[in-house]
DNA sequence: GACTTGACTAGAC
DNA sequence: AGTCTAGCCAAGT
């Protein structure tokens, strides 16, 4: 299991309506400095994850996402996380493994 | 096996 | 407050 699929699991389990940051997510794989090569993994990865629902820390879209912050603020609205100003509220919304795990 | 790249983050200017 | 630089880690070439 390499860094990059543990990484994508956990896109894949991010619940509709929650958002997880590149930072989190390098950290609950173990590599808490290794959020770039989250990012990476967005780019050349499984492009049917719901990499729309992975932010930068600052609550913000990817800046590189493919369509654009307007196609990815819309897809967020649609799955009913609200985006102001192409940015969520990562407070509200950050997503945590545990409440899904519940065991 | 070494060098380059990258959808990040935090600190400095 | 906006922009730049440096650090970081793993995958790609």
């Amino acid at each position: 299991m390499t860094f990059s699929q543990e990484v994508e699991a956990i896109v894949a389990k991010i619940p509709r309506g929650r958002v997880m940051t590149y930072g989190q997510l390098a950290a609950l794989v173990g590599r808490p400095r290794a959020a770039r090569q989250v990012g990476g993994i967005a780019h050349f990865g499984n492009p049917k994850l719901p990499w729309q629902r992975v932010v930068n820390k600052q609550g913000g879209l990817a800046k590189g996402f493919p369509g654009g912050r307007e196609e990815h603020a819309a897809m967020l609205r649609d799955e009913g996380v609200v985006v102001n100003n192409h940015t969520v509220n990562i407070a509200e919304l950050l997503w945590r493994p545990d409440e899904q795990e519940q065991k």
